[in-house]
DNA sequence: GATGAATGAGTGTTCATTCAT
DNA sequence: TATGAATGAACACTCATTCAT
């Protein structure tokens, strides 16, 4: 209170590239990519169109920057989980940290699931679905029952249904993740056993 | 008058309306709903953008009539659901049931999956989250432990992710629905046990 | 002055694509292609540009529409040409064909003149190129001297030359377009002659 | 500071206008003056676009810049030929030189030539004009019969056209300028000849 | 001698929608 | 049952230009 600068179009030096990602992906988020129109951008940060298109040459080149920015700690995660042994522990703690990873990107995995449609014409959508992919692999042993296969899989969408579709499930966000991470470990857990059962 | 029937343009008396329905879902299921426009439809069916709104007042209106169309099968389950005990072979039955209407709307379900975001501000968005929650609630047990309500909901999303989500792990398409819903009926059937258990 | 009708709007049925052709040829001429927006032609029109795109898919499509509706009747000259023999009198027809043609066509032919640069990056240029080398390709003898061969293309050049590049030159219009069909008479009949003496 | 040439970004003190006029050229020649934008010259420099600025005022001072630079030799040429007697060999002179100018700034001319739409609205567009007229004005005797003074300003298209036109004929390029040159002396000499047996 | 950041005015193009016929 | 012709509002994107640093 008093002190900082002069409250109008202070303070946006250097910093407008991060203005512009936070607000489109807020938007994009929101109201998904389509219907999210530069000039809504712009007009949000009280810039013009043409200020956008300084720092990123197509509108596609912003959602596609929030990708890569938002997105590497899941590109490291399959790195290392490439290295690991496959073996129950690596699993699961393969899913602990992919549901860190979802929640400290909250909006832009919310804004992928929201607009698959659409992200599978954009450039990210090849990208995302090959990570998908990476993370299935590690997760699955193959040649394992195709039921433990689905587990697998499941393991993941449980997570990410737990971000969304449970949001309005009564009682403690943090609970709720809590839950949503037990069951995707006990997915996962089922998953391995069996698998290991038969061999 | 009278005269030959000669392959093109005649024989579609009357089924215009569905015509436009089935493009427009392909499309839609394809590009999304805001990708695809109506000059599009129309020119797959050879006919003008006018005639689309002699027999739609708008683009949303095509969506919500294949909405309304398709999903009467999963309103008729939940109106079943909601008159049955709760009890674990219903449960498995709505599963079941459900597992059925996904299969045969898939194009419609894949479309409310893959454009949510779209979705939300459409009428049908409403109707649809409506639907799920009454799904849910019919699954799940008032009261029952956190972790097993998330199991309820995995297991509907366990489906979810069978149609779209693995359709490309290999295996025959037909053992691929039955493991998912071998899946899903373990989640359940888990939900449900603990649940009792407690009580 | 009296009587034809109200003024104002009327008797567009049907011919707009006509008067979009109109102007747009019009305008272009006079300002080149790229200096000419769409709104401006559609201003001109009192119709939106959105009208504009009824009746043609793309601006380049309106400049190319004009081309082929009004260089037809040089295409039809080059086809002409090819079937005759090579003598001097065919050569003097086919000059004094084209130099009707260009008057047939003049803000086209000037805006084709005008506007090389643009004109080479849209389809309509390398057509255009064609049907000249088509041309010069009939009144020059395979074999001639050089200097034949320049004075043959100096032949047609001088045609445009009389009609763009003499109009400020004083004299009655008909007067200057003869006389420069004089000259270019003179050296297409130069060229042949040498030629031959040389055969 | 003594310090070492590494090869790129250096040695270019004080040449920056001089490049900048370099690859305008070579663009505008190319693409035509329009479609060449000042971001598009910056980039092949690797300078940003507010470095133009610093040494023109605007786009069109650029090519004004040029224009002057390269005319000097044309506007010489006229000076020299008005205070020449009007005889042939003044004329051929006059022909011979001009052949030597436009060959010492063919970009700039091919430039003239093929943005003539879009030059007229330029500054430069009346002085070029002027030009022309300069010359046209010396190679024509007042009073001559209009052919010749077709015939005259001929002489002078012939020359354009031989740059750019008959480029793609077969041939050295030297041999083709000296034929061109040859056509184009004829025609003045044929101009001047007549003229003269009828005073 | 040049850059980083931005603007204002414009471009061609597409869309859902309307309405007289 | 449809079409032909048009609209108004929007969109992504580009341009020449400016100015503080």
């Amino acid at each position: 209170m008093g002190g900082t600068m002069d409250g109008t179009k202070q303070q946006r030096r250097g910093n407008t590239r991060q203005r512009i990602q936070d607000v489109a992906l807020e938007l994009f988020a929101e109201q998904g990519y389509e219907k999210t129109s530069l000039r809504e951008i712009a007009e949000r940060l009280d810039v013009t169109k043409a200020a956008l298109y300084y720092h990123f040459k197509t509108k596609e080149e912003i959602i596609v920057s929030l990708f890569e920015d938002l997105t590497k700690p899941m590109a490291e995660l399959i790195e290392w989980g490439r290295e690991q042994p496959s073996t129950l522990d690596t699993k699961r703690e393969i899913i602990r940290r992919y549901s860190a990873a979802l929640a400290g990107a909250e909006p832009l995995f919310r804004f992928m699931q929201e607009n698959q449609a659409t992200v599978r014409e954009l450039r990210i959508g090849d990208i995302f679905k090959d990570r998908m992919r990476g993370l299935r692999d590690i997760l699955i042993d193959p040649g394992a029952d195709l039921v433990d296969q689905v587990r697998s899989v499941s393991a993941m969408f449980t997570l990410h249904a737990g971000m969304f579709a449970m949001q309005d499930l009564e009682g403690d966000v943090e609970k709720k993740r809590a839950a949503t991470l037990a069951v995707s470990l006990d997915l996962i857990t089922q998953a391995h056993e069996h698998a290991c059962r038969r061999t």
